[in-house]
RNA sequence: CGGGGUGUAGCGCAGCCCGGUUAGCGCGCGUCGUUCGGGACGACGAGGUCGGGAGUUCAAAUCUCCCCACCCCGACCA
């Protein structure tokens, strides 16, 4: 008897608390809010928007059709960039020799401590672990995967450039490379990633120069014309620099919780990899000389930038230009007639839309038009168009905004000649309200302990002189996490005292915490 | 690699402390019906080697030991 009341109150006591859990999921239907855990909000997104998923592998990413849509478009936009200025593409092993990764010392202390080897060619089935790597396959010679593909690209270079004739080489890669990281998070650094790797030859070092810093202007265009997200342009600091690297430069951006994404890369390698892999050429005068070298590459990671930049509460926010679908089309009927006769209203409708080249989605799934409505804007389309019996009576369709949440009323036959210029309203709108929170959060301090009260409490980036060493640098990273994020182009080190040694400022730099 | 946490249905969890009923709830999923202009509702239904292994016991999701995996926070990095 004991026993049996003791059970019944343990399974009413449970009801109740299952019970409370449904109503509180119930006021909490969308997701976490951006002020509460960021990067709680962030990792809802991703998933909720079907932009990515876990792959079983620790660290791996599944980029999820939607996803890869949006990656899918910034890269046509890239490689366009790249080949209107006289770049090709090519494509190079995912395996290289681990000896190749020997020959250029500062590039090896890089990336030795994350690369995956491949030690072993064969698996066999065992009785008692089903199946388990053959000792017997063990390979001569170790071979890794690509952290990044300067080694074996330079190891062809060396063959294909004899003379000057041959050069420039300007090649770049589609590629996956993989980094074993112990921390990582879906697109902003994943154990395997997408990305595109430039990587150019030239006969001066001029020439070598101007590439790299023709790439971050293409870099910066990408950025800010497309992802419609606001960067700094400079160059990274000694410590920051691409490990073999003569000069990195970059373009930095900040994210919505106030630290710095480093978008994208471009170095000037100089002769490095030139001496190492013994890359020479013959010059007009035939003289033997090392061929100059740049390499570059954006990632997945803008991925990351455009959801951390755009997103808010309700999820995110893509900028028209790269969104898979521009427009969504949400439907309101009540029954099969009611379908039909919506239908056809959107049909002409509809078709102009596409003949104006607009990516459009139909949704005319059997779901309530309030879970559409909130679907969609998780998912980040631009614009949406309602359409329902009383539109078809009005002749009248219902337009909203994403960006602003704007909502109009259009008469059937502006659609589509309004869609193109709203789009490019809001690819302005949110390029513009990243700026504006950018330069919100961009401080000037005039004593160190003001620096690091604004790291501490405010974030964003804090622009200030810095003395140039390695040993200030390090001495604020340590006390404040925040690092030299860019020397940006358009600093002006003149009258600028360092903001923790006091002496003389060498450069003006933009101070941040980094992604 | 340090510190913390979690493994029970596709997802989120309860049950475990104090072993014993047929392992349960919400979401999601399927069928049907009513709904449909801001996350609809009802009825019925499918779905589980309780992370793995060993042990204790008449009896283990529950106790003990070992292992594994993942997440979060640090050191490192695009």
């Amino acid at each position: 008897m004991n026993t049996y009341n003791k059970f019944h109150w343990k399974r009413i006591l449970n009801r109740v608390i299952s019970r409370l859990n449904f109503c509180v999921r119930k006021m909490s239907k969308g997701i976490t809010p951006q002020s509460k855990d960021y990067s709680a909000w962030y990792t809802e997104v991703v998933t909720k928007a079907s932009l990515a998923d876990y792959g079983p592998v620790k660290g791996t990413m599944v980029v999820r059709p939607y996803g890869f849509s949006l990656w899918d478009n910034i890269k046509e936009i890239f490689d366009k960039m790249i080949k209107d200025t006289g770049h090709v593409n090519a494509y190079f092993p995912l395996f290289i020799p681990k000896s190749f990764l020997a020959k250029e010392a500062e590039h090896v202390e890089g990336f030795a401590k994350e690369c995956a080897v491949v030690t072993h060619t064969r698996l066999k089935a065992d009785d008692e672990h089903g199946i388990v790597v053959d000792p017997e396959s063990k390979l001569e010679e170790e071979v890794i995967v690509r952290p990044t593909s300067e080694t074996v690209i330079w190891a062809m270079y060396k063959k294909w450039i004899q003379s000057y004739r041959d050069l420039p080489l300007l090649i770049n890669q589609w590629a996956n490379v993989v980094r074993w990281e112990m921390r990582t998070r879906l697109f902003l650094r994943t154990t395997e990633f997408l990305w595109q790797e430039g990587h150019t030859a030239h006969a001066t070092a001029k020439e070598a120069e101007e590439e790299a810093r023709l790439i971050l202007e293409l870099y910066r265009q990408l950025a800010e014309d497309y992802l419609a997200m606001p960067v700094h342009t400079g160059m990274k600091s000694e410590s920051e620099k691409f490990a073999g690297a003569e000069c990195t430069y970059c373009i930095e951006s900040l994210m919505g919780d106030k630290r710095a994404l480093q978008a994208g890369t471009s170095h000037n390698l100089g002769q490095n990899f030139a001496k190492v892999f013994d890359v020479t050429f013959q010059t007009r005068d035939n003289k033997e000389k090392l061929v100059y070298a740049t390499s570059w590459g954006v990632s997945t990671r803008l991925v990351g930038g455009v959801i951390m930049t755009h997103g808010d509460d309700k999820g995110l926010r893509l900028p028209p230009k790269i969104a898979p679908y521009q427009i969504v089309i949400v439907p309101i009927f009540r029954d099969e007639e009611s379908q039909q006769a919506v239908k056809n209203y959107l049909d002409p409708i509809l078709a102009d839309l596409r003949n104006a080249g607009i990516r459009i989605h139909e949704d005319w799934r059997k779901e309530t038009p309030g879970f559409k409505f909130n679907e969609w804007e998780m998912k980040g389309v631009p614009l949406r168009l309602e359409v329902g019996p009383k539109d078809v009576e009005k002749g009248k369709a219902v337009l909203v905004r994403r960006d602003n949440g704007e909502k109009q009323f259009v008469e059937k036959g502006e659609i589509s000649k309004c869609v193109p210029g709203l789009l490019d309203e809001i690819q302005k709108s949110l390029f513009e309200q990243a700026r504006t929170f950018r330069e919100k959060n961009t401080h000037t301090v005039s004593s160190y302990d003001e620096f690091k009260k604004v790291i501490a409490n405010q974030g964003g980036f804090i622009r200030c002189g810095w003395d140039g060493t390695g040993e200030t640098e390090m001495a604020i990273k340590e006390e404040t996490k925040a690092t030299v994020r860019v020397i940006p182009f358009d600093e002006n080190p003149k009258d600028l005292s360092c903001i923790y040694s006091g002496k003389p400022a060498k450069h003006e730099v933009i101070f941040a915490k980094a992604y």
